[in-house]
DNA sequence: TATTGTTATACTCTATAACTATA
DNA sequence: TATAGTTATAGAGTATAACAATA
C-alpha cells in the first residue's frame, strides 16, 4: 500500500508544478498556523496585524487589496485584533470614509513575539535548502507571486 | 492610495517566502480553477480524475493520503465523478474492504480535454520564467512539496 | 455617481466523530 | 482489535449583495 501511495509522487500529478505549490504551501501554512496558535493568532489575523506594525499605515481596502481578502473579512479580523488591544483604527483626516490601521505597542509586542516564532517554523520549512537554494528559489518564487 | 498598497511589498510581510508561497499558490488555483470550470471540474475533482487515469489503481485511502484530503471528502469526490460516469469504484478481490478508483472511457477523455486546458493554463501563469529558470524552480519545489 | 467601511447571508471547504463491513 | 469506506455535522473560510456615510 505504501508503495502505491508513494508512485502516485511518479505521476502526471505528481509533477505538477501547480500540485507541488499547493503541497508546498499547504505545508507552510500548517507549520505557520501552528507556530501563531499558542500567541493567539491565526495565519491571517497575523498577516493583519504585521503590516499594521509598519509605518506605511495602510487603510483598509489597502489591506484588503494587497491580502487579497475581501473588505469584510478585513472588517472581521480587525474587530478582533481591536478587541484585544493589538490594534487600532484610526480616522483619516483627508477622507472621513477612510480608516487607518496601526498597532497599539501591545501589539507590536505581541507581533514581535509571533514573527519569531514563524520565522523559527520557516527556518525549519526551508532547512530542506541551502543558502544559495533558498535565494534562489525565493527570486523566482517573488516574480512568481507578483505575478502579472 | 496605489502607492501604498505597492509599497506594502517592500515590508517585511511581502517578502516572507511563506507569504509569497501563499499568494503564488493563490494566482496558480485561480488559473486553474477558471480552466477547469467550462470542463465541469474543481481542482479537487481533476486531481482525482487525473489519479484515476493512470495505471496504478489507487484505493480511495491512497488517494487520500496522497492529496492530504480527509476519506470522506474523498468519497464526496468519487460519488461526483461517479455520477457523471467518469470513475468507477471496484471492489478489490484480496481485500473486500478496498475499493480501486479507475476511471471509465469517457472519464479519459474528459480527464484529456480538462488537462490540456489547465497545461494551457499553467504555460501562461509560468510564462515569467524562461526554460532554465522553469526547471530550477520546478526542481527546487518538488524538495520543498515532498517534504519531512 | 462612486467609494469606504459595514452587515447579512449563503456557499464551499475542512475537521471530527460515529457507524458498517470486513480483516 | 484495527482498518476501509461511509454518513452526519459543525466550524472555518470565501464570495456576494445591500446599506450608510462620505466624496
Amino acid at each position: 500500500m505504501q508503495d502505491t501511495t508513494t508512485s502516485l509522487w511518479e505521476t502526471s500529478v505528481g509533477s505538477d508544478p501547480a500540485f507541488l505549490l499547493a503541497r508546498a504551501n499547504a505545508l507552510s501554512l500548517a507549520d505557520a498556523a501552528a507556530a501563531l496558535a499558542s500567541h493567539g493568532l491565526k495565519v491571517r489575523s497575523y498577516s493583519v496585524l504585521a503590516l499594521a506594525c509598519g509605518d506605511l499605515r495602510p487603510t483598509q481596502r489597502e489591506l484588503s487589496e494587497f491580502l487579497r481578502l475581501d473588505p469584510s473579512q478585513v472588517v472581521s479580523l480587525l474587530d478582533d485584533l481591536e478587541r484585544r488591544g493589538w490594534v487600532s483604527r484610526e480616522p483619516d483626516p483627508r477622507d472621513r470614509r477612510v480608516n487607518v490601521v496601526v498597532a497599539t505597542a501591545a501589539g507590536r509586542t505581541a507581533c514581535a513575539r509571533a514573527r519569531e516564532a514563524v520565522e523559527a517554523a520557516q527556518r525549519a520549512h526551508f532547512a530542506v535548502f541551502d543558502d544559495e537554494e533558498f535565494d534562489t528559489f525565493t527570486a523566482l518564487l517573488r516574480r512568481l507571486a507578483i505575478g502579472p
